[in-house]
DNA sequence: TTAAATGCAAAATATTTGCACGTTG
DNA sequence: CAACGTGCAAATATTTTGCATTTAA
C-alpha cells in the first residue's frame, strides 16, 4: 500500500469515488509513514484548512475499513491512524506523539505454548509502547 | 496486589486515606481480577449508585498511580481498568470463540531495538491469533 | 443525473476541573 | 480540627450524527 494509484484501484473496486480531499488526506498519509497521526495532526497538515474534521474522521474509517490505513488509539484516547505497511514487521509505538520505529521478529519464543494447548497460529502482533527519545525529555 | 489489607498498607504508605468508597471500589476490582472494567462496569457493581463517576475517575487514577491497578484504553477508547497481576503474561486469542490462554513473556529480544533508538518502554503487547484445539477441528 | 461525499451545526460520549461541603485520621 | 476526599455542576475534548448542499462519475 505505498502508491496512490494503487490505492485510488482499490477503492474504485470498493465503489468509493476519488474526491479533492481522499487525494490531499492520501497525501498526507503517504509522506508520513512512519507515524501514526491523529485527526488533529493531520488538520494540522492543511494549511487552508480545506477540509473538515468530519470529513477526515468519515474517510480515516473507510481507509481503515478498506485495508488502506491501520488504527490505533493513544494513551490519551485518541485514534491513530497510518497507511498499512506492505512488509509486516513490528512496531514501537511512541504513545506521546505516535512516532514508529520498526523492528524485525527474530523469535517465536512462545512456540513451546502453542503446541502444548494444540493452538493454531495464524498471525501474531507484537507491538512496544512507550516514549521516543524527543517526547521522554 | 491480591488482599485488601496488602493494599490498605500501600494506600497508607502514600498517606492516602481509606474511604468507603476506596473499600468499595476495591471490593470490585478484587472480584473482577480476570477482566479489564470501565467506569461504567464499575458503575453497574454498585447497586444503590452511592459513589460518583468523578470519585471513580480520581480513585482509579490514584491506584493506577500507586502501582494498584493497571490500565488500558479500550478498541472504543474508553478506559479500563484492573488489579495488577503478580505475574505479567500475554495472551493466545482463540479467533473463532474469543478463548484466551495466557503465555509468560521470557525473552524481549527487541531491547537491542530500542537502546539503538533511545526508546523508553512502558509496556509491551504480544498477542497471537488463531484457532484454538477445539474450533481446529 | 444521481448517488455518494462534504461541511456545518448539534448531539453524544468520556473525562477533567472548580468549589463548597463532608469525612478521615 | 485540619487536610484530604467527595459530590455536584460545569467545562473540555473527541467523535458521531442529521441534514442540506455540492460533486464525482
Amino acid at each position: 500500500m505505498n502508491s496512490k494509484s494503487e490505492i485510488y484501484n482499490l477503492l474504485h473496486d470498493k465503489g468509493q469515488r476519488i474526491t479533492h480531499q481522499k487525494s490531499i488526506l492520501l497525501d498526507i498519509l503517504l509522506e508520513n509513514t512512519d507515524i501514526m497521526l491523529s485527526v488533529n495532526d493531520i488538520l494540522g497538515c492543511i494549511s487552508d484548512s480545506s477540509i473538515d474534521a468530519t470529513t477526515i474522521y468519515r474517510n480515516m474509517q473507510a481507509f481503515t475499513e478498506s485495508g488502506i490505513t491501520e488504527t490505533m488509539i493513544d494513551h490519551k484516547g485518541l485514534n491513530r491512524y497510518k497507511i498499512c505497511d506492505s512488509q509486516p514487521h513490528h512496531h514501537m509505538i511512541c504513545t506521546d506523539c505516535g512516532k514508529i520505529i520498526n523492528f524485525p521478529c527474530e523469535t517465536k519464543f512462545w512456540e513451546p505454548y502453542i503446541t502444548e494447548n494444540n493452538f493454531t497460529e495464524t498471525h501474531h502482533v507484537i507491538k512496544i509502547y512507550g516514549k521516543c527519545s524527543d517526547c521522554v525529555k
